[in-house]
DNA sequence: TACGCCGATTGACAATTCTCAATGCCCCGA
DNA sequence: TCGGGGCATTGAGAATTGTCAATCGGCGTA
């Protein structure tokens, strides 16, 4: 937890047995022995759009389950040019790297406003060699984010910027009740699409002057799904 | 297995304890009594280039290990284009999804002469309720496929294609004794890098020009190291 | 309220990449 | 040896995207 300052974040202790989100998240399938492996209370933070979960190179010492908010996971390049592999969202877990001791991969940062649990790896080591329905978890976990990191490659880094911004659209409509969605600053939809941030910023324009997209309050957009799709297909 | 005449294809019985890459492979940590969960002997297949080990949507009933050789797992577009999102080599695990009880997520296509051995699903999940050593051996597995996603997309899937080109030229080439390197089609190289085939085309022409590549025998080139380094961060 | 900052937008132009087409090259079978 | 067939290469022009710079607009602070 990095850069952050006592009064921006806040924390306090959780007890995962009565947690309301037990039942998607990692602890789903587990007992009440299982619980013994938790020696010391879990820290809970709140912290702020821009704050760093973790960065790239540090020891991987925990695991994060995200209760509310949204975090992208960054990596750079020689040149200092940065690109996002991925985005998480509540009930999704950051970090599971640390669980094979390996130093972190990405730089975690918060783009919204973000609750995480802060889940030492002993404690999900402990765990892991009992019950087989973590195991379970865990596996699925990984395989969350490679099938999402291989749509990344196959839906957002392939075709022109307009079927990209149109596809990375959609997957910000998909699974959510309305057409509504909040955009990221163009610096990070060029980020995650492979283009710059003009690009990024004229494509959004564009669309909506086309009227694909509309503003309903500040930063929350309609979305117009079936000509996007039509865009992202094209 | 499918599109393989009896003829073109071959294939034997594996006896895992004996086998000569075990230290390397999904087994390695196994004992004796783990092999109990063997029931019916494991078959080796052994297939030429262009051989589908298994094709995207199908129901995933096998985890293959690579013995040697060379596999591109594929997706498509809805336009029909064709994105590569990973290479497999020996020693890697194909098809960890079938362990989630989910349907392949590529088409897993040989690149080259590879054998492989095909392990039912069931005996690896035997093994996995009682074996930490192959849990562990699986996340790792999981892991570096997640690595190898990330590095492909911040990598191969960013900058300009010179750029990008030198990357793979230079990932095909690291982690092996000599400068050389085997060449992919053209093809197949735009659909590793998210350009198409002309571009792939004429920027290994130039590379060639510029003495960055030099052929050496048939499909074997010798790469530029110090040069190509210059390009790809430039 | 005025100022300054930051991000979004836009313009103009250069550079890159795509598209469509033609040509060259190599290997294999008739 | 002579034709294909498949892949690589190349050309030419269009389209897209990047680059660099200016402008706009909102928002918080002096």
């Amino acid at each position: 937890m990095k850069n952050i300052s006592p009064k921006e974040a806040w924390s306090s202790k959780a007890d995962c047995q009565t947690c309301a989100l037990r039942d998607s998240v990692l602890f789903s399938g587990l007992g009440e022995k299982d619980f013994e492996c938790i020696h010391s209370p879990i820290d809970i933070f709140l912290l702020p759009a821009g704050a760093l979960l973790y960065r790239s190179r540090d020891e991987g010492r925990y695991l994060y389950t995200i209760r509310r908010g949204l975090v992208k996971l960054v990596q750079y390049l020689p040149d200092g040019s940065q690109r996002i592999v991925r985005l998480l969202k509540g009930t999704d877990v950051a970090g599971l790297e640390a669980l094979l001791d390996q130093h972190y991969q990405h730089d975690a940062v918060l783009l919204q406003t973000t609750e995480v649990c802060r889940l030492p790896v002993g404690i999900i080591r402990c765990m892991d060699q009992e019950n087989p329905a973590l195991h379970r978890e865990l596996m699925s976990r990984w395989q969350r984010a490679l099938t999402e990191a291989d749509a990344w490659l196959t839906e957002l880094s392939t075709g022109s910027a307009k079927q990209r911004v149109a596809r990375l659209l959609l997957r910000l409509v998909q699974d959510r009740e309305s057409s509504q969605c909040e955009l990221f600053s163009r610096e990070d939809m060029g980020a995650m699409l492979g283009l710059t941030t003009e690009t990024a910023s004229r494509t959004i324009a564009d669309f909506k002057r086309r009227g694909l997209l509309a503003q309903t309050a500040s930063n929350q957009y309609f979305c117009d799904i079936p000509n996007l799709e039509v865009l992202a297909e094209g």
